[in-house]
RNA sequence: CGGGACGUGGCUCAGCCUGGUAGAGCACUCGCUUGGGGUGCGAGGGGUCGGCAGUUCGAAUCUGCCCGUCCCGACCA
């Protein structure tokens, strides 16, 4: 039995000034964390003890579907040579050399290494399929770490990899993995959502984020509330209310139009005395080509054409060009491929790349803009707009594609649905994906089938950040004096609080009662510190543990109080009855989550 | 990487503008006191003022460079 006057459990009055979101306050005042450098920290003594527990209802839930290994974090070049992620990966993976000047990375994810071993070990497909996972600490270089825990250069995640034969058997995994997730989110009591996500540069074809809404969160989904429907803002589509468009002029025609001092779209509307609906905007990238094969890198030019009132969705346009980073154009990158200044660029009169980053421009329309018509476009020239303009009459491109962020309050792209899209903050705690052969392939793993021919066993990839529960947990159950976790990740189940300890009477009852619990399995902390009742109230109420008993001035009557956190709610209960209650206020805390999870 | 802020005992901060003894609260140690929501009183210990260089008789304070941390953006399985 752990007795807190034996313990380091150093809590702090004030939240450090460089702590913003409510999760890393607490993290820090609760005495779970300390901050070694910038996205690096320690867990101390409840922080590590709720890792721990996290990772415990990870490791049995995936138990059921897969088998645990544990990889080295420090990795040799050749695989990711071999997969061609060396390079890929950037600044953002931890690099260094050996003694022999050999390179070698931290591991920011395994699907080389566990690839590597799939490649050497896997010979039939009587041996698949198999599910492998690990818990174990990545590396990565992250440009901004912040937010405590949330996004940090050093973390623990477990991730598991699915090598089947064939797509059904990749759907089996992917399901497998999408239910027992559900499990562990639910058992670690996070109310959460899983959305339709984009699998940015892993590749690879069904991606699903598990989220917890939150305002520290840095993701935005787009859900709507009567159907169901949630997407990651980078993937999420909308159902767009038709446009009244304006009547033509003159014979119909492009028609240059002078439009002095209008380089924004409000007053290019204000000028034509129309929506910025119907309106063509322009952003103009420059678009990094990752080289393939040692050749070296390329930027290319890029326009993306959307209806004015609409915002380009970088990650959607990278991913319709196949480009690996964007930035805007600088004014003599404007000048070389429109011949015009920002604010008056247009798509009339381009001759758009037949492929996407070939020499020329790669001109890109978003798909609100098919079938419309009689629209005003820049004309490529200061001052002067084009209006009567129709896509596809007057300008080509290079490909439609949907490039654009919903807005909340369109409507949900389910057919039949007549819900309004919210849209909202949201942490990432997981990630499942169908990977598909980009890895199995390129790094040459084969096994035979039952005909004896050879093939390429197809992957997915599935991650849980364990750090993020943790953070996730507490910013979704926090208040001025604290927060509090479910039974499952506490660092403690319940604090016996002895309210004097200088009443010999009440000291031998706090031990007693402790005593009682521990017998039983229940993970108690006595608290046992000369301390005021007060200043123990308080700790307790800080550092998550969800329930509490006092031992006061009513133990003389054998009564003592169970105090739920949550709730800030208190109960009488006869000694003899505690162990009793306590486990059905734990079950009932487990159901809680249960239930309002059910999503 | 672009923009911004900050760096002074363990923590939160004042002092800097206008150069001259390094301060407060919390925490810590000792004594007394108190004992159901961070008890009160007293006495103590603890800081090369992020680093380096410069200006100056003298730098926490002024100047330059560097380092670190945080925030916004970019970035991000």
């Amino acid at each position: 039995m752990h007795r807190w006057s034996k313990l380091f459990i150093p809590t702090l009055r004030e939240a450090p000034a460089d702590a913003e979101v409510a999760s890393h306050k607490y993290l820090v005042r609760a005495g779970y964390i300390r901050q070694l450098a910038a996205g690096i920290y320690s867990f101390l003594f409840f922080g590590h003890r709720s890792m721990l527990k996290i990772a415990n209802v990870v490791r049995e839930e995936m138990d059921t579907i897969g088998q645990e290994f544990f990889l080295p974090a420090l990795l040799p070049r050749e695989p990711w040579d071999q997969s061609g992620r060396w390079t890929v990966m950037g600044d953002n993976m931890f690099r260094l050399k050996d003694r022999k000047g050999a390179d070698l990375c931290l591991g920011m994810t395994h699907e080389e290494i566990m690839t590597t071993i799939a490649r050497s070990e896997l010979r039939s497909y009587k041996q698949l399929p198999q599910i492998w996972y690990q818990i174990q600490t990545k590396f990565r270089d992250e440009p901004r770490p912040k937010s405590g825990l949330l996004r940090v250069r050093q973390f623990t995640m477990k991730d598991s990899y699915s090598f089947d034969i064939d797509k059904a058997g990749l759907d089996k995994s992917f399901d497998l993995h999408d239910a027992v997730y559900r499990k562990i989110f639910t058992r670690c009591g996070l109310k959460f959502v899983a959305v339709e996500a984009d699998s940015g540069s892993m590749g690879g074809s069904q991606s699903q984020e598990f989220m917890v809404y939150t305002d520290a969160g840095e993701d935005l989904i787009a859900s709507c509330p009567v159907c169901g429907y949630a997407a990651n803002l980078e993937k999420a589509i909308s159902t767009l209310e038709p446009v009244t468009e304006m009547e033509a002029t003159g014979d119909g025609k492009p028609e240059l139009v002078s439009t002095p001092n209008c380089a924004a779209i409000a007053d290019v509307a204000a000028f034509f005395k129309m929506s910025p609906a119907s309106d063509i905007k322009c952003v103009a990238y420059m678009a990094l080509e990752r080289g393939q094969k040692g050749e070296p890198d390329s930027w290319q030019g890029v326009a993306a054409f959307l209806r004015g009132d609409h915002q380009v969705n970088e990650t959607k346009l990278l991913s319709a060009i196949g480009a690996a980073e964007l930035r805007t154009m600088v004014a003599e990158e404007l000048e070389k491929y429109f011949k015009g200044p920002a604010g008056y660029l247009g798509p009339v009169g381009l001759t758009p790349d037949a492929k996407p980053l070939g020499a020329g421009l790669t001109v890109v329309v978003d798909k609100a803009l098919e079938g419309r018509e009689n629209m005003v476009c820049g004309a490529n020239q200061k001052d002067y707009h084009q209006r009567n303009v129709v896509p596809g009459r007057d300008f080509s491109w290079t490909l439609a594609a949907d490039i654009r962020s919903v807005n909340e309050g369109e409507n949900c792209p389910t057919s039949s649905c007549a819900g309004k899209l919210v849209v909202g903050k949201a942490v990432e705690i997981g990630h499942i994906f169908k990977l598909g052969y980009k890895y199995s392939e390129s790094m040459g793993a084969r096994v035979l089938d039952e005909n004896g021919k050879e093939i390429t066993p197809i992957m997915g990839s599935y991650g849980i950040g364990i750090e993020r529960i943790l953070t996730a947990a507490i910013e979704q159950s926090n208040d001025a004096n604290g927060f509090w976790l479910p039974a499952s990740i506490a660092p403690f189940t319940v604090v016996v609080t002895i309210t004097n300890m200088t009443d010999a009477a009440l000291r031998e009852t706090g031990e007693k009662v402790a005593a009682q619990l521990d017998a039983a399995g229940i993970d108690v902390l006595l608290d046992d510190r000369d301390e005021r009742a007060g200043v123990k109230f308080k700790d307790a109420d800080l550092v998550g543990i969800p329930f509490r008993i006092n031992v006061g001035k009513k133990a003389a009557a054998g009564v003592v109080e169970l105090v739920t956190r949550a709730t800030a709610t208190s109960v009488d209960v006869p000694i003899a009855d505690t162990l009793a209650l306590v486990k059905e206020r734990v079950q009932e805390d487990y159901l809680l989550t249960n239930l309002a999870d059910a999503e």
